[in-house]
RNA sequence: GGUCCGGUAGUUCAGUUGGUUAGAAUGCCAGCCUGUCACGCUGGAGGUCGAGGGUUCGAGCCCCUUCCGGAUCGCCA
């Protein structure tokens, strides 16, 4: 009734034909006499040709329009080789009306993504008519869908949890629903599907999925959506770290094959300890794509009396072919080490074999300059940078510094991705603020030497079956072999200064499965936003969001969240102070 | 919650040491144009310079308060 054909549908071989098209007008040219009018669908665009311009006195840009006509050829220079129906247009008789735009829009289509995100997100289905945001959009419904295909292929299940659950007491911020039946008590949104999970894999379940929706109460950032994001979540029962990974890599791997033009890590990806990553490349989310590494040159320091780095840790960043960079590069590299919060940052230049140049020089003896050489490999023209600060500093720095200079010296390959995994993560960190231990990361994962380490080791020695995957510098998922035996799962509450009253009224339902033969088990739930983020190239989370809200956590379009009536306060038993 | 940066036409931005009627691009409106494809040409409308207060003969510009937006740290897998 609308139309016979999509706007990015005819060709050549239709020419001659009777068809109508329907879409939004992107474009109008008139020429006075012959009017082109570009008309737009989700599908693609084609060229519209009318004979007369009374079309123009009752419509305008982005009003949808029904064009019936011929499909005609384009020859010679008015072929449009830029896009796929740039070989005919439809020679249009008639037109109606479908849906009238205002004249006068908030901001042009094609320029919305440069328009402030306050404007694009109050009028996000103009935004959404992008071409350019429609693709990814587009992409992100593809990439959901290949996910899920090769998720079932290798036996996963997807099962939906609970939206409405219970507040949980570890990590995030929960969003907290009131109970109208139940005065004074509240449902709280999953920060994660985690308990609902391992219960699943308790219940015998084997390998669960499901593309579940999160939500947490914390500010965002560029990579990370206020409010509600989706994870990849799954689980498997009987397996181990390396199981994990495997699924992982499978399942990483392909997508990206998929939908990247970009160069993939094949697996296996790399295995990197939490405490080799910290050290080397200064992060827990490291780009692999940046070369460069950080090298631990504290003990070659210990003997040398240079006054800002006595007593402190040294790390040391070479930088190949970095001498010929203009004065301004070292300046600029200074100030940023300043915005950052470090003292100075001193440098060595290779100007040949044996001749070094920079302020640090004078401190080290020729013997040491020789070590130095042959320990760090030096070659002419290699600049070595040196970070020295507090024990607990020194690495973030380093790692800043790292990827600064990747960045300025354009030695981050951005026409690859790299994956890897983090391991290895410590158990227990040391309480900022009481002093006391405590969990770092997830208390339900498997310390590595189970009861035994619990019992014999120092706690802040014990690693956890604990892991990350990170693509690219961006962390796209933790997880972790879980802890599934209750005894293990007492001792290790008890060592971070939990009673074993305090597991079973916080986490009832975990503790409680766990008394009638839980499977060993292990998950992970790569961040599917941030997947779809590396995959289009977007740097913003929420360019591959349909409906995000602002960084404040407001949906502007609905206007969320928003005021209730005095009647569903009452319902709700709530009283605003 | 802290720190930094910003708020000028529908949109994106410029605006000099404080000085006449606040500009550009784009969009919108009108006219012209038979082959354009981000068509072109001519003309026009469009502004409480975020808000409030202060300094000054005079404030878009300086000062204070406040609101809004962004980045970042805290927070958060």
């Amino acid at each position: 009734m609308y139309r016979t054909h999509n706007c990015g549908e005819l060709r050549r071989e239709h020419v001659g034909k009777s068809v109508s098209l329907a879409g939004w007008i992107d474009a109008i040219r008139d020429h006075g006499g012959v009017l082109f009018i570009d008309l737009r669908d989700h599908f693609g665009i084609t060229q519209v040709v009318l004979q007369d311009d009374t079309i123009l006195k009752s419509t305008g840009k982005e009003s949808v329009v029904s064009f019936w006509g011929t499909v005609g050829e384009r020859g010679g220079d008015t072929i449009n080789k830029s896009i796929p129906t740039g070989e005919i247009e439809l020679r249009a008789d008639e037109f109606e009306i479908l849906g009238v735009s205002e004249r006068s829009l908030p901001f042009e289509i094609s320029e919305s993504r440069t328009t402030s995100e306050a404007v694009r997100l109050k009028y996000r289905f103009l935004d959404l008519r992008n071409p350019a945001l429609h693709r990814d959009i587009v992409l992100r419904s593809k990439i959901t869908s290949f996910i899920r295909r090769q998720m079932e292929d290798m036996g996963f299940l997807e099962i939906q949890t609970p939206i409405l659950t219970a507040s949980s007491p570890e990590g995030a911020r929960d969003y907290i629903i009131p109970s109208r039946k139940h005065k004074g008590m509240f449902y709280a949104l999953p920060q994660a599907p985690q308990i609902f999970k391992q219960l699943l894999m308790t219940s015998g379940f084997d390998k669960y999925f499901q593309i579940a929706p999160c939500f947490r109460d914390e500010d965002a950032r560029a990579d990370r959506s206020p409010g509600e994001f989706y994870q990849v979540d799954f689980e498997m029962s009987f397996a181990t770290q390396e199981d994990v990974f495997a699924a992982a890599e499978k399942m990483l791997y392909s997508v990206f094959k998929e939908f990247s033009d970009k160069k993939i890590s094949a697996p296996p990806f790399p295995r990197i300890t939490y405490a080799d990553a910290m050290l080397k490349y200064g992060s827990d989310k490291p780009d692999l794509r940046n070369p460069l590494a950080i090298d631990d040159l504290s003990d070659f320091f210990a003997g040398v009396d240079f006054a800002p780095f006595r007593g402190k840790p040294v790390r040391g960043i070479v930088t190949p072919d970095c001498v010929k960079m203009p004065k301004s590069f070292f300046e600029n590299m200074l100030s940023y080490s300043a915005e950052i919060g470090m003292k100075g940052l001193g440098y060595i230049s290779v100007l040949a074999d044996f001749e070094y140049k920079g302020p640090i020089v004078k401190f080290l003896s020729d013997e040491k300059l020789k070590i130095l050489k042959e320990r760090l490999n030096l070659n002419k023209d290699d600049v070595l940078f040196f970070i020295s600060d507090k024990p607990g500093e020194v690495d973030k720095l380093a790692g800043q510094i790292r990827s600064e200079l990747g960045k300025r010296l354009k030695l981050t390959d951005a026409e690859r991705h790299e994956f890897c995994f983090i391991t290895d993560f410590p158990m227990y960190g040391i309480d900022g603020e009481t002093g006391g231990i405590e969990f770092v990361h997830n208390p339900f994962s498997m310390p590595q030497g189970g009861m035994d380490a619990l019992l014999n080791k120092d706690p802040l020695e014990i690693k956890a079956y604990q892991y990350d995957i990170v693509c690219d510098g961006v962390e796209l998922s933790s997880g972790a072999v879980r802890n599934h035996r209750r005894d293990i799962m007492v001792k290790a509450f008890e060592i971070a200064g939990y009673s074993r009253e305090t597991v079973e009224a916080k986490f009832p339902a975990l503790y409680n499965a766990f008394r009638y033969g839980a499977p060993p088990h292990a998950g992970m739930a790569p961040g599917l936003d941030r997947i779809v983020m590396l995959l289009t190239g977007n740097e913003n989370i929420r360019e591959v969001t349909a409906f995000p809200m602002n960084s404040a956590a407001q949906d502007l379009l609905l206007g969320a969240p928003g005021e209730i009536t005095e009647k569903q306060l009452r319902e709700a038993h709530i009283k605003i102070r």
